[in-house]
DNA sequence: CAATTAGGTGTTAAGTTAACACTTATTTCT
DNA sequence: AGAAATAAGTGTTAACTTAACACCTAATTG
């Protein structure tokens, strides 16, 4: 490899993914048990080294594809974590991504392959470095994010109930929202279109299934929740 | 140097920093005129690599402070580029960071030292690599951020009138304001303290000079323009 | 057929934002 | 000395947004 900045340091460079899901009406994380040293038996979140002509970006999707299997994943990169102590055992800067991605479609085999296991993101484990901050700021981040982008489709089905979506946000926001506020604001948004078939499953009544249109969406980028 | 992860590729890293003021009513950045080659005669931020030692943020401040001679300047980070080829010399992932400084106390001798240049934020010149982008970006975090956090100040003298703070608001937000709007607001706001002192260069009548009392803040988080 | 359960539906008060025009203090000009 | 010029300073109202709140409905179970 030529280098024009010759007399220049170079670091290792980490992607970590903070994966969301939503599962049992909660937001939770994915996260990995180390069953190596160093940190062994400790909890860290999927991350991976950047390599030297890959797009940063390109590292993110690679990382979390190697270790779930998904493509086409939903991904932000949130910021940089950079001090000089933050892994003991080497200088390593770490971009971290957040990921949102529907729990049906990881692969279950890979969670026995790498221990993994969901965590609800208000009863983490003990989590390796700064991992935790980690998950901290990418969940601060979401919580702006889905007030005014509609991003929290990517973690339901395409087909989904309106009381589930609202759980979904209620979730996400940590706080409960008033039911009828909450739909008619979402009354008000046309790329949300109700079917009419019934979800039966979680009530006698039956919920209507509801779609995001992009098409629509991409015509009129309102959205305020 | 120990290594821990030996297999590991490592990267160039550079930190970036987007130096922004306020001059003549409008929001500027300030850039530095490249004399040598590669990229001679471009523009472009001021920027540095990271030490293998340092933290990242301190990296950002290091570089600030050489180029600036500016102390405590307030910094935030932005967002990290990383594609492949962003530098065609060399690989180099870059970390931006946005700074808010006062004009008055960047040392006007660096200015000749760096051939830089202060430039209207709706009047950029041509850019080295991604540096437009990162302006833009920044740009677009700073307008978000000043209408909750009380950043702005960083970017006034002590003491400063309200018309000043006006048209700042209206530089950075790129849009008019209601003047009588945007001072119900601020007067609902007790930490903005205003001074039995005029500032008598803008106007035969005179604007009152304010402060911003940090520990009134504090008290009461509340902010919102 | 009564009881149970979660889904679905509108109205009003409170708060926030947006629109708008005149008076005041001071300097400069004649 | 007084008139003209200039930017600073000041309140009210309508439009819109948000928050609070309770009952009926569809389907299943016993």
């Amino acid at each position: 490899m030529d280098r024009a900045y010759k007399e220049v340091q170079q670091i290792t460079l980490a992607v970590d993914c903070i994966i969301f899901g939503f599962n049992n009406n909660q937001l939770e994380v994915l996260l990995i048990h180390r069953g190596f040293e160093p940190e062994k038996e400790r909890w860290s979140l999927m991350g991976g080294f950047v390599g030297n002509r890959e797009d940063l970006d390109a590292a993110a999707h690679r990382i979390l594809h190697d270790l779930s299997g998904l493509e086409d994943v939903y991904m932000e990169q949130v910021r940089t974590f950079g001090k000089a102590d933050r892994d003991p055992y080497e200088r390593v800067v770490s971009t971290t991504y957040s990921a949102l991605i529907l729990k049906e479609r990881y692969k279950a085999e890979l969670i026995a392959q790498y221990r993994a296991r969901w965590f609800s993101i208000d009863d983490l484990p003990n989590l390796i470095f700064d991992h935790k901050q980690m998950i901290v700021s990418a969940l601060n981040r979401l919580r702006r994010r889905v007030r005014t982008v509609p991003i929290v489709f990517n973690l339901l089905p395409k087909k989904f109930t309106l009381p589930q979506l609202q759980k979904l946000y209620e979730g996400i926001l940590g706080e409960e929202l008033d039911k009828r506020n909450f739909r008619k604001k979402l009354n008000t948004m046309d790329f949300l279109v109700k079917l009419d078939e019934k979800d039966m499953s979680g009530s006698r009544k039956g919920a209507y299934y509801y779609q995001f249109d992009e098409k629509k969406y991409d015509r009129d980028t309102n959205f305020n929740i």
